[in-house]
RNA sequence: GCCCCCGUAAUUCAAUGGAUAGAAUGGAGGCCUCCGGAGCCUCAAAUGUAGGUUCGAUUCCUACCGGGGGCACCA
């Protein structure tokens, strides 16, 4: 929304003080005693707040106030916040999208499995992250470009090639493809173990893979296409959609270009024991971008990713969303990009999130294949959410039932990694994550049922006047938060925590609760009654709006 | 050994250097002929330790204690 009331506030500070726009902040306070609005632009200047405030008088505010150590604190006013409320009902929830200060093209990897493997639960966080940031940088207007950048080449295939030769089955394998090849590749971990020659003609299976062997590449293609296919039903199940697939194989060609042009240019160099090298500033470990028997590395895949992606989009951004543990890896993968000019600095971020980690504080156990698939973790909280929809509503029909299960299933396990701040590490837990009461999805999807079920009961389609008016501190305080919906989108679009969505519909859902608890609706008198229809209305919207943000969808009733 | 991240209530989590550290689960108590009780309200309960920086520190700095991750031919 071009004029929101954050940056109202801002300009108007702006203009009161002489203070460039980012850096004026201006916070909702938590207290309600410090106003709608707050700043500690005194503060920072060092300068008189009552001098500043006297500047900013706007028919914005009921009032300004100073408080505390020098913030000043404001207090809208009941007909700007009823103006505001009516262009919402007049243009709906899309006049808070296209507003970014600065629009780009940006391209998010995530979620990024490694192909002959089912989808992992630890593929869970950067899958659901990185789908809730393409939707959010999308929203504001950013043009955003979903990618996916599977693991399909490097010496694992080889070592799965030998595996099959060793002890594929045919029949077995298409029959369940993703299944028997996780099989070979534990067998095959296990048996190198005793005998590590194998090891050695997993590499050499490799070798040939590269050099296009045609029998190696036929099964490596079997492979990964079923794995592809596998991939994408999980993700439907899961609500994600993910619009570009481009695995490291797609740059196998350049590479030996890439990395014959940086020796070149003296940008790479031999390393100690042959490995072609890339010295970083300011890391004591070189990276490696050919070994030393002449095969290519994972890094090698990711510099000609980089110089793609950017090419091909126009792109001024890459967001990698991946694990903590990937940080070294990436600093040193953006370190080369930056030496050797594929990437300016600042381009390329690393979006990082906490481990999953089993029940106890864990770490999951993942070696010898032993990881638990993605799809056993949605379909377990679809049916536990089956069996309380069964419970807590049976006048819905079975098919109807079916499918709130999923979507509140599916919900619940999403919130419960989009509601933390990303940095820290999940322990997973089944009865937390599919609770449906206090901080969860289904307690937003519950509230919002319940305010669909009062537009039904009011024949409510779409605001018959758009007229709000505020005729409690409750409704204000409503009214107040649903205009601040696109400023946390807009913060989210630039510091990547979605949690601070999750976190904001559940303190909408709570306030929309007390109203619903205190404030007739569909009893209230004629002139009362429009004006809550009105308010319901934009808080379902907004519910609606945010979640599928998330990646959550909200049933109509559950 | 070096580097990075994390220590907040019984438990699981919030808190761009801001005001009285917020929630949820669990616990204790309560909710009127009223729109869906998966709801609402009330109560008890926390910043690992010791210093420093400043108007102000959970947040920044230093040391220590505790947990996790990473560190050249894996991805």
């Amino acid at each position: 929304m071009k004029n929101m009331v954050r940056r109202e506030i801002i300009k108007l500070i702006q203009k009161a003080t002489g203070e460039k726009p980012e850096k004026i902040r201006v916070e909702r306070p938590e207290e309600a005693s410090h106003g709608d609005y707050s700043t500690n632009i005194a503060l920072q200047l060092k300068r008189s707040p009552a001098e500043i405030a006297e500047k900013l008088r706007s028919d914005l505010f009921k009032k300004i106030e100073i408080a505390g150590p020098g913030f000043i604190n404001f207090f809208l006013s009941k007909e700007y916040l009823q103006k505001r409320a009516s262009e919402i009902l007049k243009q709906g929830v899309k006049v808070f999208q296209k507003n970014p200060i600065k629009k780009e093209v940006i391209v998010i990897e995530y979620s990024s499995p490694n192909i002959a493997k089912p989808l992992g639960i630890h593929h869970l966080g950067s899958t659901i992250i990185g789908q809730a940031l393409v939707n959010i940088l999308r929203f504001v207007g950013h043009k955003v470009i979903s990618l996916s950048f599977p693991g399909d080449w490097g010496t694992q295939f080889g070592l799965l090639i030998a595996a099959y030769k060793h002890w594929g089955d045919r029949e077995k394998l298409k029959a369940d493809p993703i299944f028997e090849m996780l099989n070979l590749y534990v067998r095959f971990s296990q048996a190198a173990k005793e005998n590590t020659d194998l090891l050695e003609e997993g590499r050499d299976e490799f070798k040939k893979l590269e050099q296009g062997d045609k029998e190696n590449k036929k099964i490596w293609k079997w492979f990964l296409d079923e794995s592809l296919k596998d991939f994408s039903r999980v993700y439907k199940m899961l609500g994600v959609k993910i619009e570009n697939t481009i695995g490291e194989s797609f740059y196998e060609p350049e590479l030996k270009s890439l990395v014959e042009v940086a020796l070149k240019r003296g940008l790479a160099e031999k390393g100690e024991e042959g490995a072609i090298v890339v010295k970083l500033p300011g890391s004591g470990t070189p990276e490696i971008i050919q070994k030393a028997d002449g095969a290519t590395i994972f890094t090698t895949r990711e510099l000609a990713a980089i110089r793609h992606r950017l090419k091909k989009w126009h792109a001024s951004k890459i967001l990698y969303v991946a694990a903590n543990q990937q940080t070294f890896h990436f600093r040193q993968v953006f370190g080369c990009a930056e030496k050797l000019g594929i990437a300016k600095k600042g381009q390329l971020f690393h979006v990082k999130f906490g481990m999953m980690l089993a029940p106890g504080g864990k770490k999951f156990a993942t070696r010898e294949g032993r990881l638990i698939p993605m799809e056993e973790v949605l379909k377990e909280s679809i049916l536990r959410a089956k069996k309380i929809v069964d419970e807590l509503n049976p006048s819905l029909s079975e098919a109807e039932k079916e499918n709130v299960a999923k979507e509140v299933g599916v919900g619940a396990t999403k919130f419960f990694i989009l509601s933390r701040n990303r940095l820290s590490d999940i322990v997973f837990d089944w009865d937390q994550m599919l609770n449906l009461k206090g901080f969860s999805a289904p307690y937003i999807q519950y509230t919002c049922a319940r305010l669909n079920s009062i537009l039904r009961k009011a024949n409510f389609k779409k605001p018959k006047n758009r007229k709000v008016v505020i005729a409690n501190p409750l409704e204000k305080d409503i009214i107040v938060k649903i205009l601040s919906f696109d400023e946390v989108v807009e913060d989210i679009s630039q510091n990547h925590f979605p949690n601070q969505l999750a976190e904001y519909l559940y303190s909408l859902a709570n306030v929309i609760n007390n109203f619903y608890e205190s404030t007739p609706v569909l009893k209230a008198n004629e002139a009362e009654k429009d004006s809550r229809l009105n308010i319901v209305y934009l808080a379902k919207e907004i519910f609606k709006t945010g979640l599928n943000l998330l990646g959550i969808s909200a049933p109509e009733r559950m």
